[in-house]
DNA sequence: GGAGCGATGTCCT
DNA sequence: GGACATCGCTCCG
């Protein structure tokens, strides 16, 4: 039995939980079958300090969840189409996220390409490679997951520990940022073919 | 396989 | 009103 990822997991800095997040199982939990994926990129977004953090000018209704208890997820909307989905960190009162950017899928393969609207034997590259890509093959949404405490497991989204440990990190600059775009920020497990890009 | 670009809703300056 | 933590399509080589 795996262990399910504890609040305490979740409570350092970003930099910290984004690196330590890596090779972790993210488990859904979806019309009673298990949609699992295994997380191969992460970016770290660095609370009141961080300018390309959307919590940089303090707090605001959308981003309230950011500076909650650590362990919370943190699902916004961008480009008009697409969801992101993030980890709060950091004690209650502290604002820091992580970004979740990747996975590699491993059970549930078929409704995750249903849910992103392809053939059920598409490359499963496809599936999971990207923010966007992810929350929509897992149905992620602002408004289902927002908020959802992810170390309970009744939330039908959490984090499992299956022993698993990357070999090696590969530690770069972020994507899509234009502000403080060159802070090596973006983790991922080297190598690994369903990481974005 | 890479550059260019349009689609599109929400948030905050 | 402008920017945006993206994606997938086109066109070109």
């Amino acid at each position: 039995m795996n262990k399910t990822v504890p609040r305490a997991f979740y409570l350092d800095p970003p930099e910290v939980v984004a690196r330590r997040l890596l090779g972790k199982l993210l488990v859904r939990r979806y019309e009673g079958q298990r949609l699992v994926g295994r997380i191969v990129e992460t970016e770290a977004y660095c609370g009141v300090n961080d300018p390309a953090a959307h919590t940089f000018a303090g707090i605001t209704e959308r981003n309230a969840v950011l500076f909650g208890p650590p362990g919370v997820a943190y699902v916004y909307f961008i480009y008009g189409m697409h969801y992101c989905l993030n980890f709060s960190c950091e004690p209650d009162g502290q604002a820091g996220g992580v970004l979740l950017r990747a996975l590699e899928p491993l059970e549930g393969l078929a409704t995750m390409a249903k849910l992103r609207g392809l053939a059920a034997d598409t490359n499963p590259r496809l599936l999971t490679s990207g923010p966007g890509r992810l929350c929509e093959a897992l149905g992620v949404t602002r408004r289902t997951h927002n908020g959802l405490d992810v170390t309970n497991r009744r939330s039908g989204l959490h984090v499992e520990d299956d022993g698993f440990a990357p070999e090696r990190i590969a530690t770069t600059a972020r994507v899509g940022i234009r502000k403080a775009a060159e802070r090596p920020l973006r983790f991922s497990i080297a190598g690994n073919r369903f990481v974005s890009r």
